[in-house]
DNA sequence: GCCAACGTTGGC
DNA sequence: GCCAACGTTGGC
């Protein structure tokens, strides 16, 4: 897949991770050990190549509540590991196990993630869809299901200012 | 390979 | 809870 956004000078790139809080907030992030969880569950092939191919070591992430009240982007993470394949996909008796998957020749993938920071304030969707720095930003745009997207490093410097934090 | 039916996502 | 958008499945 051709990648879409430009990398910076550094080479990291940025993205954006939804989850529905009722399943993994990052509350759950927070008190993990290491404050770092492999990314599972996610059975959409745009989504699942990103994971697999694009996403690098020290990327950014932005955790976005969906589903939830408020939806917002909660906090940030960095890639710590790259794409491997989701085991989860290999359980019979677990809620994503796909029998189209196995360690063989695995179709899903994910990656581990450790946080950064949480935001001491959710910057909440009203709040991005009123930026109108952001009017571009893939999560706003109506229709955009894909729980695995890219972000420019504009759009992560300005949902910071939003949030009250320096980037790091 | 087309496309209708169906299931899921996720904002509203 | 509704439903539009979107992805997947499967008959042909």
């Amino acid at each position: 897949m051709a990648k879409k956004q430009t990398a910076s000078k550094s080479g990291r790139q940025y993205w954006l991770f939804k989850s529905e809080p009722e399943a993994y907030s990052i509350t759950h992030l927070v008190n993990e050990p290491s404050k770092t969880t492999f990314w599972f569950g996610v059975r959409n092939y745009q989504a699942r190549n990103f994971l697999r191919d694009s996403i690098q070591l020290g990327d950014r992430v932005f955790f976005y509540h969906s589903n939830a009240n408020p939806m917002a982007i909660v906090g940030t993470a960095e890639v710590v590991k790259t794409g491997y394949p989701d085991h989860t996909a290999f359980d019979p008796k677990h809620q994503y196990y796909d029998p189209k998957s196995d360690p063989e020749s695995p179709r899903w993938f994910m990656v581990d993630i450790r946080l950064l920071q949480v935001f001491p304030k959710p910057v909440t969707r009203d709040d991005l869809k009123a930026c109108a720095d952001l009017s571009d930003m893939m999560v706003i745009r109506p229709g955009a299901r894909l729980s695995i997207q890219p972000v420019t490093a504009a759009e992560w410097q300005t949902v910071h200012r939003l949030a009250g934090v320096k980037a790091v």
